[in-house]
DNA sequence: AGGTTATCTGCAATCGTTATCAGTAACGAT
DNA sequence: ATCGTTACTGATAACGATTGCAGATAACCT
């Protein structure tokens, strides 16, 4: 079929194999013609495997991912994608909240790319030492590893963005403010909620209304439903991540409380569909592509000036988008009400 | 650094390479213990380029498809995933709904992956040509190319899907039903028209309110729009895709027409929000997981049943979701109250 | 024409692994 | 003691490309 080699064409040519690759490597040869011709006649593709083996290099960037669904790690993939350039291609893992599925990808990954952006599924103690026994290089994006200092990353500015979301619900007026967090194992679970606590505490109020949940829908549907049922539930809430948000909206449609007459609800990260839900959703947005981008421009940086350089650090900025999910809590209506009455 | 090779290995243990080679691939060998130790110690990993090289084989899949953030692929690429298996990993591209692009993928996954799975751009006229030019094994997924039954396939059933979701805007009474369609390029584009089209043709309409676009959610925008503004509007639009469903959504709300009082809509494929946004939406739903999934088995099987074999084809079936966004036409509501008070 | 560069060429080694082939050792049967 | 069988081992040739080296060819100058 198609194993036609580089011996194929040199043999075709009545040159050598040094000639023919010679000028796949861009150098000028005698019949350089004749050469091209060959090559699209015998239908010649070099092989990456050998390229690979004597450059031990693959051209190929993998990215790890908890969950490619999540519309967030999609659009980070994007980002990606469209920053690594010509000579190089994308290996996809999805490691599906799998911790052993990561460790096993890692594994394989060795020798296959040329170095890997991974988003980590903890922060879990023996992260570091874990990844560099691989000796790839390694960017981490979104999320970093205990002492991830020694990696590149791309990350958000996650506790500013938390702070944004909490001032947002004190500046209404809310007082009974919930969390729905991400694990605190994970960067932006953790960060996330320094930030809501820090913004409580300024204001001087308790954190009450915690909830540490998993950053997916039916965490998100799960832990909104616990807060519901305590009898002095809270007037707002704020949910660590979209797909959480999006249980969450579930959850309060479900048992039927009105947004924001009875409860007000902001998320991290914007949803494509935020606009059509009714009301639409006011969130902390960031640029995930952007993100991705990143990421990618600082593995290349990497890859092309040795691995001796110092890391890296990048960070997308965050942003308020208020839509209409958010308002005074309820007492705070009466309250208005009767001082106009006044 | 971590340059150890099976002959470093096999020096430290005191035997030939090929004993350590044997040991890898599961033979007994006679110092396993010490082997097994050596290993570790030294950290050593089989270069996957070398493997390639004698083997022909990467253990690599590739997917292709043209856009990762939109759910539905991110869908198929995570049933494809769920497939894959334990010794094979998946190498994601993402053409951007770029001809160019996605052609210069398929270059460079040539002897990179042992197999393209893939979900073409259109079905132009030199698809099958084009591609089998590769010699790589390929499956289609979702989409085909014009004389794609050479190669396997897995689809939905695109032109039933889109019947159900024409008859149930019929028997809800509407006359004036248009279809925001997809390329009729693409397999889905141009089944679900014509789905679309028999099925008003079988209760004798006309078919008058065809919109072609692009599947994106700014062309499903732009084609609500144009809909919107002709003097005798539609009652009802069929939007062929999800992005295009939510391009109509937004149109919708920002004309302040009132779903499903004064126009019903149907969209295929499901949103994950769909239950979320004011009606609930109803459409026309399919696995896409299920066939991701069908597709990484219909490429295993090409892969360990030699090449010899014939192409076989599986289709996901399709389902009717009813959520609220579709009612009968205005007109029918005021028949109805005149009926019921004569 | 002769000498000196400047270019280009082919040979062969090399990347790390696996497959082949010819061995060697152990053991029981004759 | 010899033979056959079994169970393993080591040396070596691939796999397909790149590259240093030395030799060949062409180009240029006097």
């Amino acid at each position: 079929m198609s194993t036609v080699t580089i011996t194929d064409v040199a043999k075709h040519v009545g040159v050598s194999v040094a000639t023919i690759s010679r000028h796949l490597s861009g150098f000028t040869v005698r019949n350089e013609e004749k050469i091209r011709q060959a090559i699209i006649d015998l239908n010649y593709r070099p092989s990456a495997a050998a390229r690979n083996l004597k450059s031990g290099r693959t051209g190929i960037i993998a990215i790890v991912v908890p969950d490619i669904t999540n519309p967030f790690f999609a659009s980070i993939v994007e980002g990606a994608e469209g920053a690594v350039g010509e000579d190089r291609m994308i290996l996809l893992v999805n490691t599906g909240d799998s911790r052993q599925r990561e460790e096993k990808a890692l594994a394989q990954l060795f020798g296959r790319v040329d170095g890997v952006i991974m988003a980590p599924l903890t922060e879990d103690e023996e992260g570091p030492s874990f990844f560099s026994q691989f000796g790839l290089p390694i960017v981490f994006v979104d999320r970093v590893t205990q002492d991830g200092e020694k990696f590149s990353t791309a990350l958000t500015d996650n506790s500013k963005g938390a702070s944004i979301a909490t001032n947002h619900l004190i500046s209404l007026g809310h007082r009974k403010i919930a969390m729905i967090s991400g694990p605190l194992s994970t960067t932006p679970g953790k960060k996330r909620a320094d930030g809501f606590k820090a913004s409580l505490k300024e204001s001087g109020l308790a954190c009450e209304y915690f909830v540490e949940s998993d950053f997916s829908e039916e965490g998100g549907y799960a832990a909104m439903c616990a807060l519901l049922e305590r009898e002095d539930a809270p007037t707002a809430v704020f949910t660590a991540n979209n797909l959480m948000t999006i249980g969450a909206l579930h959850a309060l449609r479900d048992r039927g409380v009105a947004v924001p007459d009875q409860i007000s609800i902001i998320g991290f990260d914007d949803l494509d569909f935020a606009q059509l839900i009714n009301p639409p959703l006011t969130v902390i947005a960031r640029d995930a592509r952007l993100q991705g981008a990143q990421a990618m421009e600082l593995m290349i940086k990497q890859l092309t000036s040795g691995a001796s350089t110092q890391p890296e650090h990048s960070m997308v900025d965050v942003q308020l988008i208020e839509r209409g999910s958010c308002a005074p809590p309820r007492e705070m209506h009466t309250i208005a009400f009767n001082q106009v009455d006044r």
